[in-house]
DNA sequence: CATAATTGGACCAGAACAGTACTGTTTCCT
DNA sequence: AGGAAACAGTACTGTTCTGGTCCAATTATG
């Protein structure tokens, strides 16, 4: 369907109200700031801690830590923390796709991954939180389609 | 990991093979011509039959043909056909989210929901033959892997 | 009208994902 | 030093979804 994880939606969430917080947070306490239940944002913070988004403090009067300010923090980045790398099909780069020689559009989808990518990645976490994406997206938008209608089904 | 089905990749095949067929085209002729399974390719062609990405003949000598010129067939359209509806995430315009009244940030995702749609509907099924991908792109320059989690971690 | 060719729709197996639970390690407070 | 709090890592289970297969409905042909 071309969702991300629900995850991933757990996490931004999350980060968001991370940073909403200048002190160290404890898992309890965001799922109760965020209604996320517990178990699952406890999970969620342990993965974007090993793939240092944030920072960790173990121990007693421990908790996380936004590791970059938000402004930082792509979406792009969270996506691929949480779901792995942003790839929409099996043929890219190494490409050990089978019908590769009668498929006759070679790497073209490269193309559109980059776009992907790079949509996510123009909008931050900061973004989110102050509702600006708007102004973001006004400068990759892909104005042409001077000739077609657009057909979107 | 935020990629599109395999059925997709190989309805933009299948439906750039069929673009370059000007009579009705059968099942197993588009299986031998892409190199992909039969089974699948029929599949696959069922599904953009009943979408109206292709018009359908039933009984002998039937077939399936373009229902629209290549250059009309947004990517978008393909993945919607197959994939369904371009939501990333769970929480969006009908919102069945249990978050949301907590989450803080309301509708933003339907910002990059948008972004995304409106990258893959720029992008056709004859920019995928002629390999124009990049003038429609031409606007929003990409590097090839963004920022990922890197975070010096 | 009988036959063959081809699409249409339903079905089943496998994998990926979300969510949960448990155990271990680290750190602060008393 | 001892106990409690909190993160780290792993493992398990249930559910959803994708991918693939099979049989029934439809139509041109002879
Ligand atoms: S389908 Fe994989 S390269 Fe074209
Ligand atoms: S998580 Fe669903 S609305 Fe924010």
């Amino acid at each position: 369907m071309l969702k991300l994880s629900k995850l991933t939606d757990y996490a931004v969430v999350a980060l968001v109200r991370l940073g909403q917080k200048s002190e160290v947070t404890t898992s309890p306490v965001l799922s109760r700031s965020t209604g996320i239940p517990e178990p699952t944002v406890a999970k969620v913070l342990k993965i974007l801690a090993t793939q240092g988004i944030v920072s960790s403090q173990r121990g007693a009067r421990g908790g996380y830590r936004l590791a970059r300010p938000l402004e930082e923090i792509s979406i792009a980045a969270v996506i691929q923390a949480i779901d792995g790398p942003i790839s929409l099909t099996t043929c890219v780069d190494g490409g050990d796709c089978d019908a590769r020689s009668t498929c006759g559009l070679g790497g073209q989808w490269d193309m559109v991954n980059a776009a992907i990518r790079h949509a996510l990645s123009a909008i931050t976490l900061a973004d989110m939180k102050n509702h600006t994406v708007t102004d973001r997206l006004g400068g990759l938008h892909v104005p042409p389609m001077p000739d077609g209608p657009e057909a979107t089904a």
